[in-house]
DNA sequence: AACCAGGTGCGGT
DNA sequence: ACCGCACATGGT
């Protein structure tokens, strides 16, 4: 059972299984925490600046008070029972394999705006320099929460920022997204009222904004929404489930969709551990379990993503 | 120097 | 509705 204390400012979360590494920075669900070193990991989530360090049977939060402890039981999704995901998936033995191997993942949930730009970003880029980018127009353009630690920009401040600096920041063609979708949103798009409508509703209404397809869509429905059907298929999980299940003839739109009739309300949630199983090796293209003793280096930074 | 990165917009069928 | 291609940027 999660509990939760609060000493001198403090949270301490203890009954759980966490992995900070895994959860924070490789798994590529949020681009805002920073690794310090050791267990220590640092973000700005919404307007609050905070540190997490990484324990045996949990993490602690600092500074946090008793008010926030329900934002951050939201946040690290502290009310779901991980332990129960296997049952979704007991029909498919190499979605079960892929949860057991990876003990201490969890799916976070975002702060809508800043998960819709950092996903626009992230489309045809690679998690180092979506880092980067990100860090970019938090600095920039966003409010300094402690010194040199900003939050994300708001609509407005993205907006007035323009689309040329936004280009010299790097942001490439993406810059005209978020320069149209700040634009929508600052005109009353309904960002903060699609948690509450059916996936394929949210789903249609997101697809409306520049730069979001089927896959950026479902990750904030995944990561931000609390809408836990939504299947994202990038290139890594459409080669997955084309090897694992038998899919060799299905688009991606038709892999997420049969995904949700395979693993249920919560096939978001399974999405995570296959995708990390096939980024790390721990399970081969062809479905067969390795594990992760005997699996191949990762072809990609892990541990410090950085420069 | 091609090719890749948690894809999408666009114009053609 | 589906299909192919171009698209900035930086790293191998």
């Amino acid at each position: 059972m999660i509990d939760i204390s609060i000493d001198e400012g403090r949270a301490v979360a203890s009954g759980l299984y966490f992995d900070a590494q895994l959860t924070l920075i490789d798994s590529a669900q949020s681009f805002s925490w920073v690794h310090e070193g050791g267990a220590r990991y640092s973000a700005v989530v919404g307007d609050r600046y905070v540190e997490l360090t990484s324990l045996d049977d949990g993490f602690s939060l600092y500074p946090c008070t008793p008010n926030d402890i329900p934002f951050f039981m939201d946040y690290f999704d502290l009310r779901r029972d991980y332990g129960a995901l296997g049952g979704a998936c007991h029909n498919y033995p190499v979605a079960l394999a892929a949860i057991n191997l990876l003990p201490g993942l969890r799916v976070l949930k975002q702060p809508v705006w800043d998960t819709l730009i950092s996903f626009i970003i992230s489309a045809n880029n690679n998690v180092g320099r979506i880092r980067r980018l990100v860090a970019a127009v938090c600095r920039e353009y966003g409010r300094e929460i402690t010194p040199g630690k900003h939050a994300f920009p708001t609509p407005r401040q993205l907006y007035d920022s323009g689309e040329p600096a936004l280009t010299r920041l790097g942001m490439g063609y993406r810059a005209n997204y978020l320069i149209e979708t700040s634009r929508a949103v600052i005109d009353g798009f309904p960002l903060w009222t699609l948690a509450g409508l059916p996936y394929d509703q949210a789903h249609r209404e997101l697809l409306k904004l520049k730069g979001v397809g089927d896959k950026v869509a479902d990750c904030v429905q995944l990561f931000a929404l609390g809408q836990t059907r939504a299947f994202p298929v990038d290139v890594w999980v459409g080669r997955l489930m084309r090897g694992w299940f038998g899919m060799e003839e299905y688009s991606n739109r038709e892999i997420s969709l049969r995904a949700i009739d395979m693993f249920g309300d919560e096939a978001g949630l399974v999405q995570q551990f296959l995708f990390h199983c096939a980024r790390l090796g721990f399970i081969d293209p062809e479905g067969n379990v390795v594990g992760k003793d005997s699996a191949p280096v990762p072809p990609f930074p892990t541990n410090s993503e950085q420069s």
